[in-house]
DNA sequence: TAATTTAACTTGTAATTACAAGCAAATATA
DNA sequence: TATATTTGCTTGTAATTACAAGTTAAATTA
């Protein structure tokens, strides 16, 4: 990435990597504008570019004449916004299995969303994964990726790795954004059995179309969530 | 508002205002930079400051090389819509009656989202409505707003208006944000009454709290909908 | 004519300077 | 002592200048 000679960049990741790696904990103040002037040889504008990007993504908070602290990380942003779900419940009992390995396919001539000629002509890798908690089935969850400069992709994701975080570090893909339709409906027969719930019991239903950094690139996941004991969460 | 004398402020609202009456509309390229800067007579960075903003709030795309562009409002922001599973259908034919009167009254000592002092103290305005289409019930929403500096809310307020526009052009609240909860349960009795369908039959329930421009000033309100013919729909 | 180069735009990054405004603690005053 | 005031910090706004980099269309060249 050309972007880590950009100085606002530097200044922005190190702060960024000072939060997560907690060198500032929550609450805390991070340096004034002018000490991170200081310590990194750049003017205000410089600091202040990284300083509101940090500030649009949630890390920190500004407040004129005291300063600025760093804020929670907005935990529960998850299946309705624009995390992984893995993320989304943000709890490492959380175990993910796949029912389908990926598999590379054509998609099916009643996908749910409008597809592009270059989605019908390349195909999708499908794959279909199940999320438990405490050895209870939670989340079943069908994922479609459109068949498109995805080399290594199957080798590269497992079980234990969040989707997201592989399409980002191997294929440069940043999650943006995304559409959902919503239903509540009866478990079929099929939906009861991987669930562990008695057939016609309420499910919650998403079709969901991701927006991604790449041009044209989409993710499609159909989810089917059982909300006897616990219930999905956004923020937005 | 002492904000009216800053220049960046001025150029966000003339272009805001410029999208909003389609001077410029959707798809059309802004003026340039230097073509706002002559315009208004301010120089580059606090057009650029103005143009941050707008980007940040979904109105405009910038383009390193080629311009800025106007972009269709976000209807969603994680603010759902009906639609329908069969056909596209316009929201005229959205009936909204009153099921409960706007009313003045206390907060129930359980309710589902932790309340400020104030909150408490200066209780709520609720009311309880229901969303027809053709006659056909759809979605039953019960409103919580707190009962603070909304003078004129309850006469100004009726079924054929939208509240998140009563709430701006009365009180010059806007809706930010928020977060939801989100299940899929058996229908009570109360509710299958309401919306016309079999007890048990499976119902999309959410809890929302909803944030506003105005500080510590949130709205609360709880969904229940019935997704036999239709879905929700969001965008994020 | 067709491909290439150039020029003229666009936005992006960044240093510099200056003053305004919000906040808190030390200081001065009653 | 209790109340104002000052001082010194913080972030906010804004002009100015310079160059980098992406895009497009006109001009040049083969």
């Amino acid at each position: 990435m050309s972007e880590d000679r950009l100085r606002y960049v530097k200044v922005y990741n190190f702060l960024k990597n000072a939060i997560i790696n907690q060198t500032y904990k929550i609450g805390d103040p991070i340096p004034s504008e002018n000490e991170l002037c200081h310590m990194h040889s750049v003017t205000r504008p410089t600091v202040r570019q990284a300083l509101q990007k940090l500030v649009s993504e949630g890390y920190i908070l500004k407040h004129q004449g005291k300063g600025s602290i760093v804020m929670p990380p907005k935990t529960g942003l998850g299946i309705l916004s624009i995390n992984s779900t893995t993320q989304a419940f943000n709890n490492n009992e959380v175990q993910t299995k796949f029912l389908k390995r990926p598999e590379v396919q054509l998609f099916n001539t009643d996908f749910p969303f409008q597809l592009s000629e270059n989605e019908v002509k390349f195909g999708c890798i499908h794959f279909k994964r199940i999320r438990k908690l405490h050895d209870k089935p939670l989340l079943f969850e069908e994922t479609y990726l459109p068949n498109i400069d995805l080399q290594g992709f199957i080798d590269n994701f497992s079980e234990d790795k969040s989707l997201f975080n592989v399409l980002f570090n191997h294929h440069k893909i940043e999650i943006l954004g995304g559409e959902q339709k919503i239903w509540a409906i009866q478990a079929t027969k099929e939906i009861a059995e991987i669930l562990d719930i008695k057939p016609t019991a309420p499910v919650l239903h998403l079709k969901r179309k991701l927006h991604t950094s790449k041009n044209g690139f989409f993710l499609y996941s159909f989810l089917y969530c059982n909300t006897e004991s616990y219930y999905l969460q956004g923020e937005f």
